[in-house]
DNA sequence: AATTTCATGTAACAATATAACGCGAACTCG
DNA sequence: CGAGTTCGCGTTATATTGTTACATGAAATT
C-alpha cells in the first residue's frame, strides 16, 4: 500500500532477493532454499523469515495462487501501490502490472464499507498472448 | 467467470457443500474432513474432489489467502461473475462482492494484452467497520 | 554492566495438497 | 447384450508448504 523506505538488507536477506531477482520469475520458498543451500541455508525458516521482510518492505510479493514469491518489478522499487499479476498457466510468465483504475474502485467500496485495508490480492490465471499465438 | 447450470451433486459434493453453507464462513478443507467424519469421510482426498468440482460448478470460492473454501454468497448461485472478497483479520469474516467496475477494467487490461482469462482472485485483507468500533 | 532487540541456526512438527492404485456403477455404442 | 469407457469413490502413502519452540551471538539501549 504505502511505500516503504528501502533498508539495508542482512546477509539471508540479500540472498534470497538476489535469488529471486536473477530468477526473473516467481519461485516457491523451497526452491529458494534449494538454490541457497550452497550459501549455507539448511531450513525453511531461514527463508521464509527473509520473505517476510522483502514482502514487508515491498520488494517481494507474494503470488498467493501460486503458493510462491517473486522480486517486484519496480526496478528501484521505491514508492508503488498494489500490485496485480496475470499467471500465463501454459508458460508460467508472471507479468505485474498497476491497476490503478480497478484499485480505486475497491478502495471506495472499503471506504463505503469502512473497511480498514491491510493488503489486497489481485492475480489473474489464464494463458498469455504468447501461448496463444503458439498453440496453433 | 461464465455461469454454470447447476448440476445434481453427488454425496460427497452435497455433504461438503452443506457443512460449507451451514458454516457460514470459510473453512478449511481438512475442517470439512473433520466435520465430515462422522458421515464417513476418511481421507482429505474426499473433500477435495468435492471441493474441486463445487468450485467449477461456480458454487463454492477458494480463498487463496487463507487456503479456505467459502460457499458462494449468491443463496441460488446461478449466474455470477467473478468475486471478491473482504476478509476481517480480527473477527475471520469474509465478506464477498461484486467488484464490476474493477472486473470491467481488468478484463480490458486482459484483452489490451491479449491474455485469456481463465480465473481471477481478488482478496482484500484488513479490518471491518464492526471490529474497528469495538476497538474503542 | 545489565537489558533489550534482532538476526540467525536448528530440530521437530503442523497444515495443506497430491499421486498412485483399485473398485464398482453407469453410461454408450458396436 | 457385451465390451469399452467414464466417473465417482475409497485407501494408502507421500509431497509440498509453513510454523513452533528453543538456543546463540552480536549490536543497540539505558
Amino acid at each position: 500500500m504505502t511505500a516503504h523506505a528501502q533498508p539495508e538488507l542482512t546477509k539471508n536477506q540479500s540472498l534470497v532477493f538476489g535469488s529471486l531477482s536473477s530468477a526473473g520469475g516467481p519461485l516457491t520458498a523451497y526452491a529458494i532454499l534449494d538454490l541457497l543451500r550452497e550459501d549455507g541455508f539448511r531450513a525453511p525458516l531461514q527463508v521464509y523469515r527473509a520473505l517476510d521482510k522483502l514482502v514487508e518492505y515491498g520488494m517481494v510479493h507474494r503470488l498467493e495462487s501460486l503458493n510462491a514469491f517473486v522480486a517486484c518489478a519496480h526496478t528501484g522499487c521505491s514508492a508503488h501501490g498494489a500490485a496485480a499479476f496475470a499467471i500465463c498457466e501454459k508458460c508460467g510468465e508472471v507479468i505485474e502490472f498497476a491497476p490503478d483504475e480497478a484499485l480505486k474502485v475497491l478502495n471506495e467500496w472499503t471506504k463505503a464499507q469502512n473497511f480498514t485495508l491491510a493488503g489486497m490480492t489481485i492475480e489473474l490465471r489464464g494463458t498469455c498472448g504468447t501461448c496463444k499465438a503458439e498453440a496453433v
